[in-house]
DNA sequence: AGAAGAGATTGGCATAGACCAATCGTGCGC
DNA sequence: GCGCACGATTGGTCTATGCCAATCTCTTCT
């Protein structure tokens, strides 16, 4: 089978850092074009791919350095900030916006409402050790006017939903794809624009089976990884597969 | 903000197959080169990330088309081979290679079975419509010599595994990340290789808490979205988080 | 010392072009 | 009419190069 030759100074590279620490520094795209006689053209697209792997990371002035290992985990079932929390990794996020808008369209129908209806949008940047690792556009079926303030109290979204509200995410469905970094998002997340992550459609009941949340989630591929746990035997919750999902 | 030339073609590539149906062929890349006044190169570009987000498909030597909408789904909480055949997208596998193997280091751990105990491998290629959606790779932590006739007949593994064995898988816990596709696997499935792909790493349990399965999955991201649902307040199961994941 | 600034270094973006490989269509020969 | 061969077209890979932008370093001035 005929392999590229960027895949073969890629695999290189991986060979060259393999014993490295996270930190070092890898030698300039100048010199390795010149080690492995090749152009930086070829040397870049090899290194990009590592990148998105995870394995190297790149500063524009400074220099390519070996990257930390890819291990953050993340379980969606519960809340975002219970899940980080309880490996230690001082979960935060800053709002970015908190708006109302009127649903119409898709919006409407993941939440289960008329179109017309008046909704809270709550945008916000996850990080953890104070490092961005996703971006978050959240749904409400109603409008909370306090919402920014208590969100600043409780910090979690959904204990603020339980506090406040009394609504509980009984249950939820998470459809995940890969997609590309924008250019606004990359900047948000400060990684390059292009770089492959992960969305998550995420539709949230209560135990009544009423929509409490519609959230889509975008998490840096580069540093992630994402895990679910589950019953394979158990009955039919309410769905938002009815609801077409062609792109 | 700045925004990459690359990235404003790829926008107006969009824009200008927005009202196309699939299959509608696409400019070349040369003309689309002098259209936007710029180099075939940056053109390969945002077509190349058009290609991973599934808006366009590309055939050496015949052209560029639009590509279907990305709307596959799979509930990766059943098997496989349910999921699809519910949604009436006839399914099927290739096998690729049935063989016994000698569990160490990671797959010892993984199947809990001490270090030396023969374990079944399993090497299939999964289809839809028949085409090539996913690389699969399954480990039974013990050996079923007939498991080659008893595929073919069943069909499914989950319902060998039941008929045959009498294993149910009652849990499962699956790990989602993002990999880029290396030149055997872009192979196998009719890909490029580079193309992000969805990997999920899956452990199975019975209701007795065994291990009976460890599989890993790599998924085409370009035509592939993935759906779970869960319950958010159910109680802790076996935990396969126990083993490090560094990659 | 400390701060400011100039220059070198490094990655980021884009160009132009050469050659290869798969595909498709046309026309020739049978 | 049919099939094969060839050539044109199209995407695939790689090279060489120029300039920009962020960063770092070292010098110089206060």
């Amino acid at each position: 089978m005929k392999v590229p030759k960027y895949y073969r100074i890629k695999e290189a590279i991986l060979e060259l850092i393999a014993d490295l620490p996270p930190g070092s520094t890898v030698p300039t795209e100048r010199e390795l074009a010149g080690r492995f006689d090749t152009s930086r053209t070829t040397v870049r697209q090899a290194i990009a791919e590592l990148v998105v792997d995870g394995k190297l990371v790149r500063t524009q002035g400074s220099g390519t350095f070996v990257a930390q290992p890819k291990m953050m985990r993340v379980r969606p079932l519960s809340s975002f900030s219970q899940d980080l929390a309880m490996d230690g990794w001082r979960p935060g996020s800053v709002v970015l916006d908190i708006s109302e808008l009127v649903a119409e369209g898709e919006l409407a129908e993941r939440l289960r409402v008329p179109p017309g209806t008046p909704v809270q949008r709550v945008e916000r940047l996850r990080t953890a050790f104070d490092e961005p690792i996703a971006h978050e556009v959240a749904h409400l079926p109603r409008v909370l006017p306090q919402l920014a303030e208590q969100l600043a109290e409780y910090g979690s979204l959904y204990r603020t939903l339980r506090e406040e509200c009394g609504t509980v995410v009984a249950t939820a469905e998470d459809i995940v794809e890969t997609v590309l970094a924008d250019p606004v998002t990359a900047d948000l997340l400060g990684v390059d624009t292009g770089l492959p992550m992960l969305r998550v459609y995420r539709t949230g009941w209560d135990a009544d089976g009423n929509v409490v949340e519609w959230t889509v989630s975008d998490f840096r591929g580069d540093r992630f990884r994402f895990m679910s746990r589950q019953r394979l035997d158990w009955k039919d919750a309410p769905s938002a597969a009815e609801v077409g999902t062609a792109s």
